[in-house]
DNA sequence: GCACAGAAGGAACGTTCGTTCTCCCTCTGC
DNA sequence: GCAGAGGGAGAACGAACGTTCCTTCTGTGC
């Protein structure tokens, strides 16, 4: 029997990042919700008043943990070993066991109302990961580092996007080539 | 009263592709597609068996349109017109009204198996724009026209996902420079 | 020891989904 | 003129959905 560590509603937290990322959000129901996370259905609602507030619990969890992972490559000696380690977590996360593209990019597609909560969780953390990568190029000496921070946004979205589609390790290789030539990294 | 011009199965592509693209396709039930198709239920089901063939035929459809359009985009003189015209095509597209992003991508955030028939569509698609930039890259006179053409997917993919999600307007010039610069074709 | 909050277990609600069915009308080919 | 295919209109199906409710149990603080 899993899930029975932690609880309730990390319980719920924890499945419902596995399912709404493998198998998408509105494909899957409460039902399995409650039962994979050990969970009744009384206990669900108790936490979370829909659906709707479980995903987007679940957005701003895994937001949670790209800022800390994202955080820990950065924090290394100088900004090109930061930008390099940046680019290697990149393509580690593609090339992941159950690797299924973006979290935020899948649920804007199931998402479209751009007003939705949901959505606005998205929006934020794009936005902190564009301010990211704009402030890495800038420290690594980019001339246009606005420019190279969009590029690198792009890398990113199209790397999440064609791992899942194509081949993760070619698509590995392609973004972490592309980025140490857009920053210059090798000479 | 809408679509009542073509055949009633043109009307029902035409409607799914509109509302699968901006809705999502599993939150578009059958009866908003036979609704806004002017179509009735006994109709939709005479042509296609099931709603899944109606999302591979509409993925199908929009697969020839995306290959018509870029035909003749590169039909133009040297390859680095070509190349500066599929550019153009790409920053167009993604600038368009009730642009919603990659039509495949979203389709693939819902249908995670990859066995799927919506899935072989959309690995179809990607395999046949996988292979026509990279011979672009190849007449183009890239150095290394496998790593270039992967790298404009990666561009094209990420394009289409943040256009949606970010500005639109500084996308689009992100992708036409990274791709010039990418191809050389300023100099 | 007891009150009370939180969780389990499970039935039940009303709604909506995809799908099927019946009936009737209107063309078109022969 | 008629047969048959294709489409319109709408009722109806069972299943699945999100949500609510009721009852019982278990822990913890006072």
């Amino acid at each position: 029997m899993p899930n029975t560590g932690q609880s309730p509603r990390d319980r719920l937290l924890e499945t419902a990042r596995r399912l709404f990322y493998t198998e998408g959000i509105h494909t899957v129901p409460v039902d399995r919700l409650v039962t994979e996370a050990n969970v009744t259905r009384a206990t669900f609602y108790r936490h979370f008043p829909a659906k709707e507030n479980l995903v987007e619990a679940y957005l701003r969890a895994t937001d949670d943990e790209l800022r800390a992972a994202v955080a820990e490559a950065l924090d290394k000696g100088t900004p090109q070993e930061s930008a390099a380690a940046l680019l290697e977590l990149i393509g580690q996360v593609t090339c992941s066991a159950g690797f299924r593209g973006c979290h935020f990019i899948n649920a804007s597609a199931e998402y479209p109302d751009p007003e939705d909560p949901i959505r606005v969780a998205v929006a934020e953390h794009r936005a902190w990961f564009q301010d990211t990568v704009t402030r890495l190029a800038e420290r690594a000496g980019h001339p246009d580092p606005e420019y190279a921070g969009r590029v690198l946004v792009l890398l990113h979205d199209g790397a999440l996007s064609a791992a899942e589609l194509d081949d993760p390790q070619q698509v590995r290789d392609t973004v972490i080539r592309a980025g140490r030539d857009l920053l210059r990294l090798d000479g």
